[in-house]
DNA sequence: ACGAAATACTTTAGGCTTAAAATAATTTGA
DNA sequence: TCAAATTATTTTAAGCCTAAAGTATTTCGT
């Protein structure tokens, strides 16, 4: 079922049948563009409407709230699946803020560590209880008892992309 | 369930119940993200490695795709769900590419038409069939037999989210 | 020991995105 | 009729994002 990168791969599968495969799996990737879009334009709304903050500056927040003794700034756009050049002002603006420290480590003079400061803390758990809320909101019409279910397929999916990742 | 917008909403569910519930939710969203973030970023380094081109304008040449007559231009920010102005400069440059024609109309000279040029068409078929490809060799590993029952749920989850925002 | 490779981070150039303000043309209503 | 509201589109300002190149520091191999 795998299919090669090159040219026209081997497949046991004529053309027609093969765009109809296609199509199922562009359906599955249209309307997961279209879930993440909708709920990320209104959080990303009522973020600035709110509170005057963006979703990336909240996701740097929500990573060192489970550091209390801080992270390696190189950490960072692992975790958040962003490139290490995004993450220089975005680091630099919640410092000048002071919701962030930024301090060059002893041991390697390369490495910063990012640590949150108590007013930090303070604005960020604000913040993250209204995004909780939010998010129950706008998933309420959901049927709860297929949360779980839909939270499965969701790592399966997750899974299976990440493999055929590392096979390219 | 539906949680009031003010302070403190009025719930049958007491605090550690209404954590977990929004834990939950969270999860989902988090699963959501992560998964679209990953297709996206994907797609995004094949298009500009193969193709030169962004997602976005690969999108706008989709719409007109399924329109041989050509679009009015309002039509695409509502299609595509991004704002007006964003779309000025792709278009401008798609027409400047020579894949697109934007034409003023003569019964309302507010508007203007967009329509794919053959060489336009051409290119977009192109790169749709390995847009098609890519995804099939993306979403290999998951399961056949259940993209119909996840892309059920994401129609629902999309209808549901929806409703959330028409209601606040 | 010391030059080369690797690592951590920043900078740059270019494109996407939004909200809000501006421009231009049309429609509406008194 | 004609001023006000509406509609279509563009412009502007600010922030996010990436890839690629640059800087500084450390580690590795000989």
């Amino acid at each position: 079922m795998a299919l090669a990168k090159e040219p026209t791969p081997v497949s046991a599968k004529n053309g027609t049948d093969q765009e109809a495969e296609y199509r199922a799996q562009t359906r599955v990737w249209l309307r997961l563009l279209a879930c993440t879009t909708l709920i990320e334009g209104e959080l990303r709304r009522r973020f600035r409407e709110e509170f005057d903050f963006t979703m990336p500056r909240f996701d740097v927040l929500a990573q060192l709230d489970r550091e209390p003794s801080g992270l390696v700034l190189g950490e960072l756009p692992k975790r958040l699946m962003v490139s290490a050049g995004n993450l220089t002002p975005i680091v630099d603006r919640l410092v000048a803020d002071g919701y962030i420290t930024r301090t060059p480590s002893n041991l390697d003079r390369r490495v910063q560590i990012v640590c949150m400061t108590v007013e930090g803390r303070k604005t960020f758990r604000r913040m993250a209880k209204s995004h909780g809320a939010w998010l129950a909101e706008l998933l309420a019409d959901f049927p709860a008892d297929r949360f779980d279910g839909l939270i499965g397929e969701l790592d399966e999916l997750k899974g299976a992309v990440k493999d055929a990742l590392q096979k390219a």
